[in-house]
DNA sequence: GCCGTTTTCGGCCCGACTGTTTTCAGTCG
């Protein structure tokens, strides 16, 4: 069974939390995470490179050490150095690290003054008593962690992107008329508009007496009050969200703002740069020796060490400082690129909608074409056409678009991949349409070989335009079926095949690593809604971002395009 | 443990807040 990237990266951070409670180096437990890291970001299997005598060292944060390592578990499947050290260091400790309030000093102090190992013991010990008396911990800690034991697992989820909006935009809208605040801008993996987000990092500026510290700490949703300096404070809202708030001056909004934007990656190799200049960078600006010489923006940060302005979504340490450096940097893709939407939903399967009524939606978004791909007869839950109906339904659409003005319905179907990788309809049918979505709603569990031959099976009939929702993942809820997108992503090139982008809040699907790796290929993207009603034909920007993040310009994506030039790149 | 216009050693980002201290360690982001 081959081991898979996510598997070795788990056992890399497991190893480093142990290494750091046994209080090794922590540049070596750093290692051992960005190497965690950027198997996680790697889109191909390293299995693969590993079978196929690829140099791993070449991989950014692995060297010999890690790469023999890596080799060893995709080998025997074993990690000899992680199965010694649990042998040592009970493995429930990691899970106790992860508790707010509890770092490696702290855990090692447990485990070897109270014999804690896990969860439960600390919890036993606790309730007992017994944890003020260590030193280094006193009552206040000991009724923090407590807590921390009874509420646990409220704060510690990420929540979708659309939902940390709905709680982040009245917030900001709040502090925005507080007496005296100037800026208030969420910063953080908000800014950078990742799929899902753990907490909000908010960033205002404001005049000196400015009563926003408090005002903050007294919003209604406020449930508790982690924090509250003269500079920072941390709430955690109602919903369990956790909210820091850092108010900084006019002449270091910049400099914070890059800074609370992160990633963390990123922030290092810029701070580096700015040190190999002999300038010091922070969150107040950047000196040289005492004197700020740049901070009131975040272009003046970037020009400082010699870099363009780097658009937050880029900012994840994927190549984007050298892309800056070699003026390489992709002009990404915006929401007005885009000219029509190419999957979405009727009554006639699963959605609430007239055509009529989507035709008008779309139009007012400003497109020129909408495509109307309901559900095949395979998805029986959803209604899904046969041919007949798929049949009057196309007649219907003809009809309609002889009376709609400034937009054009497109006839097309979201079509079912079959088990056998047969698409749901007969090709008489698909043939009628003008492009065809295809994707898997059934069989999700079957092997990775026998799902990536299905769909690949798929993209050789010539009807197949699209592949929808390509992973199937839906976050918070379901992982991705088994597939190896780099085998499918080459198919698509070599077939003249599109990836979807699902714009659906829960789906973000491809993700932003694939994104980018289907447009190396050269493979062409569709930024669609999957609309099932008319306001969801309000993703587009979600879609839009995850696009951003993959650094996709308007050129890779289809639905740039105009119709006729549209109809010219579907034709197979 | 990684990495190299500082290259095989000696660095590795840096400041705020809390709690337990009495000048600072630990944690967090």
């Amino acid at each position: 069974m081959p081991v898979h990237n996510q598997d070795i990266a788990e056992q890399f951070d497991e190893l480093a939390d142990l290494l750091e409670i046994e209080g090794a180096n922590a540049f070596r437990v750093r290692a051992y995470h960005n190497a965690a890291r950027t198997l996680r970001d790697l889109p191909h299997s390293v299995t693969e490179m590993v079978s196929a005598g690829e140099n791993l060292t070449e991989l950014p944060g692995i060297g010999k050490d890690l790469a023999s390592k890596i080799e060893t578990i995709v080998e025997t499947g074993r990690f000899p150095q992680l199965d010694e050290l649990k042998k040592a260091m009970p493995k429930g400790l990691a899970e106790v690290k992860d508790i707010a309030g509890l770092g490696p000093k702290r855990v090692k102090a447990l485990h070897e003054a109270l014999g804690v190992e896990d969860v439960e013991g600390l919890k036993k010990a606790a309730q007992a008593g017994q944890l003020h008396e260590l030193s280094g911990f006193g009552k206040k800690t000991e009724e923090n962690i407590l807590h921390e034991l009874e509420t646990r697992g409220s704060g510690e989820k990420r929540h979708l992107l659309r939902e940390a909006e709905s709680r982040a935009e009245p917030l900001v809208d709040y502090l925005g008329r507080v007496d005296g605040v100037k800026e208030v801008v969420v910063a953080g993996s908000y800014r950078r508009r990742k799929a899902t987000v753990g907490d909000l990092d908010i960033l205002v500026s404001c005049t000196r007496n400015s009563p926003v510290m408090q005002r903050f700490v007294d919003y209604e949703d406020v449930s508790d009050v982690i924090s509250h300096g003269g500079t920072r404070a941390t709430v955690v809202l109602k919903s369990g969200m956790q909210v820091d708030l850092r108010v900084v001056a006019s002449s270091s909004f910049g400099a914070a703002l890059h800074y609370f934007t992160g990633s963390k990656g990123h922030n290092i190799r810029v701070r580096k740069m700015g040190l190999e200049r002999g300038f010091k960078i922070n969150e107040y600006g950047v000196f040289q020796g005492d004197t700020q010489i740049a901070g009131k923006t975040e272009a003046d940060v970037y020009s400082q060490v010699g870099l363009p302005y780097i658009e937050p979504e880029l900012r994840e340490e994927r190549g984007e400082i050298e892309a800056a450096r070699d003026g390489k940097l992709p002009e990404l893709i915006e929401l007005d690129d885009i000219k029509g939407n190419l999957h979405n939903h009727t009554k006639a399967s699963d959605g609430a909608a007239t055509l009529r009524e989507m035709a008008t939606a779309a139009k007012e978004h400003g497109w020129s074409y909408l495509a109307i791909t309901d559900h095949s007869k395979a998805l029986r839950v959803a209604n899904g056409l046969d041919e007949d109906r798929l049949a009057r339904q196309v007649d219907e659409i003809e009809a309609l678009n002889d009376e709609l003005d400034g937009i054009t319905l497109l006839k097309s179907i979201e079509v079912d991949i079959l088990e056998d990788g047969s698409l749901d309809l007969s090709d008489a049918i698909l043939k009628r349409l003008d492009l065809r979505v295809c994707s898997i709603h059934s069989h999700f569990r079957l092997s990775r070989d026998k799902q990536t031959a299905r769909v690949m099976r798929a993209m050789d009939n010539p009807y197949f335009n699209i592949l929808a929702h390509p992973s199937g993942r839906l976050l918070g809820s379901r992982e991705g079926y088994s597939i190896d997108m780099e085998r499918l992503i080459d198919h698509a090139r070599e077939n003249g095949c599109i990836m979807e982008v699902n714009a659906q809040p829960q789906r973000l699907d491809l993700d932003d690593v694939y994104c980018k790796m289907a447009c190396e290929a050269g493979v062409k993207l569709a930024i669609s809604t999957d609309a099932h009603t008319p306001h969801h034909l309000d993703f587009m920007r979600y879609g839009i971002d995850q696009a951003r993040r993959g650094w996709v310009t308007a050129d890779d994506v289809v639905n740039t395009r105009s119709l006729k030039d549209l109809r010219k790149l579907v034709a197979r």
